[in-house]
Formats: C-alpha cells, structure tokens, sequence
DNA sequence: ACCTGAACACCGTTCAAGT
DNA sequence: ACCTGAACACCGTTCAAGT
C-alpha cells in the first residue's frame, strides 16, 4: 500500500514557507480550475516552485487533494463536534434541530469549496478520509442523543446511523445538483423535519 | 461543448459486434479493475481491437464509461418507475415502502456493480446522466404520492425532492461506506420509516 | 466500410546535478 | 538542507495507410 502522507516536515523557515505555498497552490488551482485541470506542473507554477521540490514534500498528485479535503472535513466535524457537545443534556428536538442546522451551515458557509471537494473527493481514493469523518459526526451524534433527557433508543447507533447517512447523503444530492442558496434553505428547513420525525418515531 | 454520444451507429454486422464487444469490454475492466486502471488500451485489447477502432464508435474515454453508467441508471430508475406506476391509488404507508424497497433493491441487486459506478461516477463528469436519473425517479414519486387518497401535500414537488435526497443520497452512503448484506437490511427498515413518518409529519 | 498501430501531446514521477 | 528541470514511462487521441 502506498505511503499517502506528506513525505518529510519542514526543518528549516524556508521549506515551511515552501509547504504553505504549494498548499494554498492546490486549493486555488482546485477552486478555479476545478479537479480535471489541476495538474503537477500547474501547481508547482503557481507555488513558485518546481515540480521536483512538490515531491520533496508530497510523494504525489493524490497527497496533495488529500491534505486539502482532510483540512476541509476537520473544520466540518468540528463544527458539528462543539455545537454536539454544547446541546448535551438539551431534549430530543433541540438536539436534533442544531445537529442538522450546524451540519448544512458549515457546509454552506463556502458552498463553492463545497462543490469543488466533493467533485473532487469522488475522483481521488479518499474514501478512508470520508468515512473517518463520518464515524467522527456519528458519534458525535450518538453522544448527543444518548444524553437527551426526554428520549430512550433501543438501538442508538443503528438510528443514528441512519440519520447521519440521511443527512449527508442528502446533502451531497442537493450540492451536486446545483441548487440555489433559497433551495438551500428550503432543504435545510424538511431536513430538520425530517430527523427529528424518524427520531420520534424511533423514540421508546 | 465536447459531443458525448456515440460517435457513429454501426451500420454493418460486423460494426455492430464491434460495438458491443467494446461496450461489454468496458464494463469487464470496470468492475474488475475499477475506473482508476480502465486505459483505452486495456479496454481495446479486452475487446479484442485496436485503439484506432474503438475511437472510430466512441469520441473519447469518458464516452465509454458514460454508456455503462447511462445504462445501469435506467435500470434502476425503471424498476421504480414500474413501482410507482403499479402503487398509484395505494395508501401513502404502502406507497412509500413501495417506493424505497424498490429503491434499494434495484442498487442491492447487483451490489458489485453499484459499488463500483458509484465510484467511476464520481470520476468522471456524469453530473448530467445522475441528475437526468434523478428528476425521473422524482416525477414518478411525485405522481405516486399525488395520487394517495389519504394524504393530500402543501407544497407535493419540495416534499417530494427531500424524501428522494435522502433515499439516494443515504443509500450512496451506505453503499460507499462498503455495508454487509445485514447492515444493508439494517438500512432499508430504517428508510422505510424515516420516509413515511416524514411524509405523516408533512400531510396536511 | 471498417480496421490498424505508429506517432504525438501531455502528464505524473524521478534523480543527478546544483546552491 | 533544499531546490532545479531534463528525462522517463505511460496514457489519451489522431490519422495515414491498409483490407
């Protein structure tokens, strides 16, 4: 299996700064140009540097579009992580009505770098990426429900599951599709109905 | 705009088998070496023609995998057309498990191969075959439900759209996230009920 | 009418040579 | 310690030449 992390840390200010440019690099090239047309040599012009010093630092194309989209999930979850954690102990619907809320907000707040990643995170093997995000907002989830005062699950994880899967999938359909930020917030508001009915439904 | 259909009919028997041994040559390397590894070479060779040939039927790479994935959305979106036709006058609960089962079953059918278009899908710029899919298994849902004698919607289309974003979008989850048979069965009872006692809670 | 395959352009990746 | 860029392997696509 190949080596997907970032091949050496900078030691010195001047490959820092090195590192920092081909970065921000890939994310301009990926925002403007889109995956299709981010290419080595491309990026490596933008950075100011050349291609050979990118793969001092990054052992392929592939690391690069990684790093970008796990830098992008991490603020995802853990905008989802604080909001999880600040309505502990809140009753079912407060709970699941932030969860969703704070889900598509914190995809929404860039929708553009949104639909650039995802298109992108399709293309590239980041599956692994994905799914330890989406382990990280599941149980996130599930720690938020389990701690509602006003409900009981038989079979937490299952029902969050399927929530989350719901609300991220959901989510992708309607980025991919283009949608308007007033379809946004039309989704936004079904969804929050949505989740918070299944959940009642499931509620012992 | 780059012209995606195929590039000629073949107007010969010969041509015509040309044709299909390319078509079925794609879908081999697709599933057993996924989009990653599909090469216009490895396609000709399995194919049993040259290059030259293979560009003589379809313009370009992306045409190939096109055709497969055209093919395999219109199963799909068949069978829950057929579904929705036969369903309609039925109670929403029986409409709506009718519909998702239906859903999930024409992807769990063939589990392999969904897994692996989901994949190239990603890749490639299908964006307008996946939506195209999309607004038919939505106008036939929205028919269905339309025609529920217990349960007349406010605003039918956007309640409609959220139930299908969800359905789909979950279901690409799931599939993605690699889910055993039993996890997948797991799903279906929860969508089943996510759906309808969605659609309770919108019933005017 | 259909097929071939060498040739071309382009891209990811490497590595000997530089500072 | 870090950077360069020519060189290599590979892939998508074309087109003059064949049957």
């Amino acid at each position: 299996l190949a080596d997907l992390s970032p091949r050496k840390s900078p030691r010195q200010a001047r490959s820092e700064a090195t590192v920092h440019a081909i970065f921000d690099a890939t994310i301009q090239v990926l925002l403007a140009q889109g995956i299709g047309r981010l290419t080595t040599t491309r990026v490596a012009e933008r950075a100011g540097v050349s291609v050979g010093t990118m793969y001092q630092y990054f052992p392929h194309k592939e690391a690069l579009v990684r790093a970008v989209i796990e830098r992008y999930l991490k603020q995802v979850v853990e905008a989802v992580e604080t909001c999880c954690a600040d309505m502990i102990g809140h009753p079912l619907v407060a709970a699941s009505n932030a969860l969703v809320s704070t889900y598509i907000e914190a995809k929404s707040t860039d929708a553009d770098a949104s639909r650039a990643l995802y298109a992108a995170s399709s293309e590239l093997e980041v599956a692994d990426l994905v799914s330890a995000a989406f382990r990280r907002l599941h149980s996130a989830a599930a720690r938020l429900f389990q701690a509602c005062p006003d409900a009981q699950f038989d079979d937490l994880e299952d029902v969050v599951f399927s929530v989350m899967a719901s609300l991220t999938g959901a989510t992708r359909v309607v980025f991919e599709s283009g949608a308007t930020p007033e379809m946004l917030a039309d989704f936004r508001k079904r969804m929050l109905l949505m989740c918070h009915s299944f959940l009642v439904s499931c509620r012992e």
